[in-house]
DNA sequence: ACATTATGTCTATGACGCTTGACATGAGGG
DNA sequence: CCCTCATGTCAAGCGTCATAGACATAATGT
């Protein structure tokens, strides 16, 4: 499961600690999804698509 | 995190089986998820949305 | 009435998601 | 040269996702 965190975040010129704050969850957790350690949960898959403003399957992608 | 499986299910006429089977999942994987005790796994929502041929977010509801 | 299928639920086990706290490295600004 | 910020990573712990196997009950078919 890849996804486009890395990019929407530079995009946007957000550190990984002001994602991590607007998505309530812990900067290693943010590091862990953008660096590909582990997927999101569906509810956080949902909150980060709220956060981009995208659709999950915008920034998900099935390998 | 809400969703509509068990309606989407039942109007192609499948059982839990054979949705779990076609999700590649157990029976009771299925039956947790539509009886709401969890939320699926990203790639496996992705798997779901994939099967019903839908968005991820035409299934699952924010609350 | 009997057999089969469908659904819900329980237990126990293992893997994954997320946390806090810590430490190392690299980049940039004073 | 320091100081700060950004990123990557580790460990330990806790809760969640998913499994297999079992059992109870309801619904369907013959």
């Amino acid at each position: 499961m890849n996804n486009r965190l890395k990019v929407l975040r530079a995009e946007r010129s957000w550190s990984q600690a002001d994602l991590a704050e607007r998505l309530e969850v812990s900067r290693q957790s943010v590091n862990a999804i953008e660096t590909g350690r582990y997927d999101p949960s569906l509810p956080l898959a949902f909150r980060i698509a709220d956060v981009f403003d995208m659709a999950i399957e915008e920034i998900f992608l099935r390998d």
